[in-house]
DNA sequence: GAGCACTGC
């Protein structure tokens, strides 16, 4: 076979392959007695796979669902190789590694492992890893030459994550300098394949087919208007005219959602009085609180009323993007989908991001179609023409092409790349964007006016933190006031801690964090991030979850705020304030009482000035001064900029000027984590 | 008066 992009039309043929023909075999693989593994279509063609992985240095695999590459592939090639399988998400990795560690029959940790955040299990026997991708990162800050590995695979390339384009960079450079040996494998959906195989030298190109149903498409005749609407219509449509089934309806947002949801709760009860199913809708985002999440997943009848539970139901799930890659919803068969998706895109220029609704990639939308097909045939019924579709971009926008690229630079700094523009870049983030992004390190100190990595720079490039929250880490440090600033740095870096209240019980949820936090009515949100970290150390554990629930915090990311804390912690020195707030991993602690550890150090009022001149170190940029219309404009561009609804300085807007962690134009200019400041700290 | 999705020694 030739070692081009032609390789790529060839598919090798895949139907699945009985056990009883394999077990007659003589391969060496005949002694595996897990059966799916033996039928999945990966198998059937593991001598050819494994030729090209040994005939060259980069393979391009394409894997469609179902074929079973992510646990079979790591299995070949561990008995020649040691291998490193990376992953976008943690549970991803894990829960490969814990399967495939059972189809070769030995125990988890073993010779086969895994490594994640603050979770590895591996050791010297492991022959083959799954890591998420930042881990291997990592691993290579420590390991420049990765030597661990004799084969690295990147499997959900075509995710595109940052992480995976620096990796895919790192090895490129790897390959061609010093571990010219080293094998890799990039595992992809169908359609970015040539990008991939370009970027390695035009490297051959596999397709194995995998298991899946068809779906049938359908299109609008005529333009929509409004999304919710069509959309909803369409789901009573398929309630009213197909077979059971549950549906999936893809929507930009929690907005969009929310709406869709209450429509279909005024109109379910009379379509079911008419002869039609009983649609449950339930709605499914990030920031939902997680017992609701889990609504989705679980069968319909536990969670409805008795009177309900007569007659045929059909759950119908709205969704933002988290169904596409990251959650399973299990029982669809028929996907809606409006087209549309909510992104959001950084200004390096003006140092704000800001969030859009735009169509989603062709690939996205066959990802999204294909939700329909993983049970039995499915249909997707598209809120577009289809006269659209070739209007839509191919491929979804890398996300290294519209984020801040400040932590890459740093990592790429750390490691002695001299000249990050003319660095192997997977892809290219931008002149510009390069440029601003080391103008920011330069500002945080990370960098010298040569454009060399400070001890400093070091400092930061170690911690787990966007680089500007490790500025103000080493800024407290300075100050004194690094145990309070580890709580809120550590609260920031976690995603969605504090719940949205639905709009009804808002305020209430509102008066009960500010009856609490009193220090965060003249001072802010980070100043309530503290306090509210502080409350919660208080609660007795078997309160602690209603508490969140009360508060809408949510619990699960306490909890690892907890544990980022600690990681964190550990990188200052010993920890001298006592054990984290809740460390429940270590069964063995036997004071069990809830008061009987140390909490974490409390917040006084006179450390509160040092805390936020520290931040101020870390977002220098970040600055609005109080402008005579009630809203403040940006030290730096002078754009006007409110505090964002959800801050506690929203109703008061009495300070002189205000620091923020994030600036997102929406429907304007919002500031989030919103905190005053005093005039003379910004001379 | 409002909140796409992931991730790290």
């Amino acid at each position: 076979m030739k070692k081009n992009k032609r390789c790529s039309s060839r598919h090798l043929p895949v139907e699945h392959i009985s056990v009883l023909n394999h077990s007659q075999s003589t391969d060496t693989y005949r002694d595996w007695h897990c059966d799916t593994m033996l039928t999945l279509p990966v198998y059937a063609h593991h001598k050819e796979i494994l030729q090209h992985i040994h005939a060259n240095r980069t393979t391009v695999l394409i894997g469609e669902t179902g074929s079973g590459k992510s646990t079979q592939l790591p299995q070949f090639l561990l008995r020649e190789y040691r291998v490193a399988v990376t992953q976008p998400r943690r549970v991803a990795a894990i829960n490969l590694a814990t399967r495939v560690a059972h189809e070769q029959r030995t125990p988890l940790g073993h010779t086969v492992g895994y490594s994640v955040r603050f979770d590895h299990r591996a050791g010297r026997h492991t022959r083959c890893k799954y890591l998420t991708d930042g881990m291997l990162l990592r691993e290579l800050l420590h390991d420049r030459l990765l030597s661990q590995y004799d084969i690295v695979v990147i499997d959900e390339a075509h995710e595109r994550t940052v992480l995976t384009d620096l990796i895919l960079g790192f090895l490129k450079e790897l390959q061609h300098g010093p571990r010219p040996e080293l094998r890799v494998v990039i595992m992809s959906a169908t359609l970015s394949a040539d990008t991939f195989s370009a970027f390695f030298d035009d490297c051959p190109v596999l397709h194995v087919r995998g298991r899946r149903f068809p779906v049938t498409q359908l299109y609008l005749r005529g333009d929509c208007d409004d999304v919710v609407d069509t959309a909803v219509r369409c789901c009573v449509q398929i309630n009213a005219g197909e077979p059971l089934g549950d549906v999936l309806c893809f929507l930009p947002g929690q907005e969009e959602i929310d709406k869709a949801v209450a429509v279909v709760v005024q109109v379910a009860g009379e379509l079911q009085r008419l002869g039609h199913p009983l649609m449950v809708p339930l709605p499914l985002y990030a920031s939902l609180p997680p017992d609701q999440q889990a609504k989705v997943f679980q069968p319909l009848r536990k969670s409805l009323h008795q009177a309900k539970r007569k007659g045929p139901l059909r759950k119908v799930v709205f969704c933002t993007n988290v169904a596409e890659t990251s959650v399973t919803v299990p029982g669809v068969r028929y996907v809606v989908d409006s087209g549309l998706r909510k992104v959001k895109v950084w200004r390096h220029a003006l140092n704000l991001s800001t969030l859009l609704t735009v169509p989603v990639s062709q690939a996205s939308a066959q990802q999204r179609a294909g939700r329909a097909g993983r049970e039995a045939p499915g249909k997707c019924f598209r809120l577009y023409m289809e006269a659209d579709l070739a209007s839509m971009p191919q491929l979804t926008e890398p996300e290294i092409a519209r984020c801040d690229v400040t932590a890459p630079l740093l990592l790429l700094k750390r490691c002695g790349v001299e000249d990050v523009v003319r660095w192997s870049w997977f892809e290219h983030p931008g002149r510009e964007s390069v440029v601003a992004g080391l103008g920011e390190l330069y500002a945080l100190g990370a960098l010298d006016s040569a454009g060399h990595i400070t001890p400093l720079g070091e400092r930061m490039s170690q911690l787990p933190l966007a680089p500007q929250l490790s500025a103000v880490l080493l800024a407290a440090e300075e100050r004194g006031c690094l145990e309070a600033a580890l709580d809120i740095v550590a609260a920031l870096s976690v995603e969605n801690l504090l719940l949205n209240a639905p709009p009804e019980k808002r305020d209430e949820v509102h008066e009960r964090r500010a009856a609490l936090c009193h220090h965060a009515q003249h001072w802010g949100d980070l100043v309530m991030c503290k306090e509210l970290l502080d409350c919660y150390a208080d609660v007795p554990r078997d309160e602690k979850r209603e508490w969140c629930s009360e508060l809408y915090v949510n619990h699960r990311a306490v909890r690892e705020v907890a544990k980022v804390r600690g990681q964190l912690r550990r990188f200052f020195g010993e920890d001298t304030s006592g054990t984290d707030p809740e460390d429940e991993s270590g069964a063995g602690s036997g004071a069990a009482g809830p008061a009987a550890h140390t909490p974490q150090t409390k917040l006084s009022s006179e450390q509160i000035p040092l805390l936020l001149q520290s931040f101020l170190r870390g977002f220098p940029r970040n600055v609005a001064v109080s402008h005579p219309d009630r809203s403040y404009r940006t030290a730096s561009t002078g754009e006007s900029v409110v505090p964002h609804p959800a801050s506690t300085l929203f109703a008061r807007r009495n300070c002189p000027a205000i620091l923020y962690t994030e600036y997102v134009y929406t429907s304007r200019g919002y500031a989030r984590n919103v905190s005053r400041l005093e005039l003379a700290w910004l001379a």
